[in-house]
DNA sequence: AATTTACGTCAGCCTTGTTGACTTTCCAAG
DNA sequence: CTTGGAAAGTCAACAAGGCTGACGTAAATT
């Protein structure tokens, strides 16, 4: 599946030229993905750092603090520092485990699911937009592409919270 | 071309659940995109700022200041300090117009080019094994949903840069 | 009882972005 | 030839969001 070599010049889609082009395109359209939560964003006190926190506690709620960590890829004092306002402005929720009383798990409250809601949605829109123009086909390929560009361990971090539940 | 509603099934690909893995794949895969190049730039006094310089100065010789100012779009300050020191450290060279005197058409040195060559290098190494797994019709797809991805005048700076000369 | 784990926090630093104000150079239009 | 404005550079101050190092505390584990 990985590898047929079909006839010479269908490897013309590896040529210097052709991954330079990959690589703009991702520069180029990674700031357009961020560009309409910024927007929102601004002006509030948060930033992408708050909004990267939302998202993954949303995804997966009850999450601990340790978990977020890893997924984010930061450390607990960049994390912290976040985390500190969000919980001060009442957008998430700390609550001390029961099993493992050392553990936080996070929720986002009804205030921050608000939040999240009007961050999403505005990213959602300009993918929806661009899946739609795009078509499934090119999706697929999208996705494919995407996936096979991340490091082992992010890859295990995007693949398993796909059904990872608690 | 963009508006072809086959059955109603195949729209499946624009529910929300679809949209937020693109959402993630985007930010983990981004992550992965950066990845190499700031291992080769960290310890040196260089960030991904300047990386970024070296990229669209390799790709578009004597472009102006003003010029990778809007392809970059940060400030002129922030993109002074980055270029500033990469002329100091004799990685770029500023070389006053000839016609209009007020620009400068910026060049990278052969130790630009050098430090280039190790950046893209490892980018593309990265970019070419994933373009290598997924196949051409999912390069293809890739680089559609990108581009539908980006701002409009994003779009027209990736596009332009295709055969836009001086 | 000792150690490890999970979390929080203080302090300080760096990169890279921002705004605002100002100067120099120089093209082009009056 | 003068002048207006564009292009470029620079200084200062600030903020977000990364980082390291050191330390503290509570709870689980050994």
């Amino acid at each position: 599946m990985a590898d047929q070599s079909p006839s010479g010049e269908s490897l013309l889609f590896l040529t210097d030229e052709q991954l330079r082009k990959g690589i703009e395109a991702m520069f180029f359209a990674y700031r357009g993905f961020t560009a309409d939560p910024d927007r929102i964003l601004e002006g509030m006190d948060y930033g992408r750092a708050h909004h990267r926190a939302i998202h993954f506690i949303h995804r997966s709620p009850a999450t601990t603090v340790s978990n977020l960590l890893s997924v984010l890829g930061v450390t607990k004092q960049s994390l912290n520092r976040v985390l500190r306002t969000l919980i001060e402005d009442g957008l998430v929720e700390a609550r001390v485990g029961r099993k493992d009383k050392r553990e936080r798990h996070l929720h986002l409250t009804a205030k921050g699911q608000e939040l999240e809601r009007a961050l999403s949605d505005a990213q959602r829109a300009r993918m929806r937009a661009a899946y739609r123009a795009a078509g499934p086909q090119a999706v697929a390929g999208f996705r494919t592409v995407l996936e096979a560009m991340m490091d082992p361990e992010m890859r295990k971090q995007y693949q398993g919270l796909k059904e990872g539940g608690t």
